[in-house]
DNA sequence: CGTCTGGTTGATACGACTCAAATTTGGTGG
DNA sequence: CCACCAAATTTGAGTCGTATCAACCAGACG
């Protein structure tokens, strides 16, 4: 009789492609080319929640795949103070040319246990120079991604804090929906009250009274990790969320595949 | 017998190879390809300061490199706020392939009179099949673009006005020098406070309080668009200001050219 | 000479921070 | 299964940085 409860883990929709799932946002594949981006995930690595996968000034060596989990991007200053500038979810590639550069200007951390492919240059080097299209995709994930960036510019410059936290809920709801994780407005949500503070450039006290406004207004419900967004519409409305600057509704689809 | 005035325009150090001065702060080109990349200014186009270049949800159809001039990337809330997201200055490629997406998310304009090189998508192609070293130069631009996004957010998000505004003038100052266009601490600075407040996310009545600071700790001064840092160290040190963002340290060298 | 944009100043208000402590939750080991 | 501990969340009181509103001033320009 009572309301199901918001528990169990991770919402196993689509299990595993989560790539192919997201750059099919950008253009249809061909099986053979799902297959050449499924054949990157031969070598895994694993890192704990809570654990660094690289720091500020490492050499990069390898480029990632996220195949699970939830990571983050941050930045520390010599005061202490952290700043999360991203975060990244099963799909995701993580600094596809990095390795153009001689050390890392932030620091990558796991928010959850997180499972990454690693890949060579080679094997990258090889994947762009025999499928043009998956390149093609994978620039339209890039330029995605500093989409995101300035969007997130816009969110700490120009929003308070209850729109600020509210857009950034409903961009993770989105981008996890995109990757077949998220549906019917609720999804996994591992950041604490204190990430969320580092990603917002508010302090975790304050995130924890606006997080209680946003829940008196029905507009989310936020427990044991799980996100209920309870009125989508109205939430975008509050925050001032435009979903265009995620270029999800498959830009590329003049380049599609067509088996 | 009384100091010169910091007035006169532009400083002309290094009047147009911007371009070429500015990838050559990753690898050093050949003559060839200095020749090419100034093939690249055949076809100019002028913009008036304060006009824009492109609106958000304009389609874009060129790349453009910016000749002379500052322009800046902003975008707007419907409250009517207005974030600036990025400055951009003589030698920057602006959206190097930004023909992948068919929206722009962002508008961009004019800061000052800015003369800008159109490229045709065609030209672009042509370029990077034709020049691997200068592909490279390419994506380190856009490598370094992402990293000054990021470093923009932690910016907004941790950092105090004061600090903020310091940080971004030295930013600002250390880009321009990288193109001969700035020396001995001073360089045309036509932001007006109003720029400035949009940039830092702060308010024109608060910039102008700040700036007066920032004067007044002898670690500025700033007269008729024209700044002059006075202790670059000591500026450096109280913005929390590392260069290494930047990645200005010709990180590519082990691609130089050798002619 | 009026108009406009950009810069400056003052008074007041408020959103977010700080500090401190209590409470709840989740994980771990006995 | 419970006891324990650390991490995460919640609450309260007081402060501060930045915003707001409203003038006023200076120089550029037609």
């Amino acid at each position: 009789m009572a309301r199901l409860p918001l528990v169990s883990g991770a919402i196993p929709l689509r299990p595993e492609p989560a790539v192919a799932s997201k750059l099919e946002r950008f253009t249809r594949l061909s099986s053979d080319e799902r297959a050449a981006l499924a054949q990157l995930a031969r070598n895994v690595r694993v890192i704990d929640a809570r654990r660094d996968l690289m720091c500020e000034g490492d050499e990069p060596r390898f480029v990632h795949l996220v195949l699970d989990g939830w990571g983050c991007r941050y930045k520390t200053l010599p005061d202490g103070k952290r700043q999360i500038v991203g975060i990244f979810l099963a799909g995701d590639f993580c600094d596809v040319n990095v390795f153009i550069l001689n050390h890392m200007d932030h620091s990558v951390g796991a928010v959850t246990r997180l499972k990454v492919a690693v890949i060579t240059p080679d094997e990258m080097r090889a994947l762009t120079a025999e499928r043009p299209r998956i390149t093609q995709a994978l620039w339209w994930q890039e330029l995605m991604a500093m989409s995101i960036q300035r969007e997130w510019t816009l969110n700490l410059g120009q929003r308070t804090a209850y729109e600020r936290l509210g857009h950034l809920m409903i961009e993770l709801y989105v981008r996890l929906e995109a990757v077949g994780r998220a549906a019917d407005g609720r999804c996994d949500f591992p950041l604490t009250q204190n990430d969320l503070a580092d990603a917002t450039g508010l302090t975790a006290v304050h995130v924890n009274r606006t997080l209680q406004e946003l829940r008196r207004d029905r507009l989310i419900e936020l427990e044991r990790k799980q996100l209920q967004i309870l009125d989508l519409p109205r939430l975008m409305d509050a925050t001032m969320f435009n979903p265009n600057y995620l270029h999800l509704n498959r830009e590329g689809r003049h380049l599609d595949a067509n088996d």
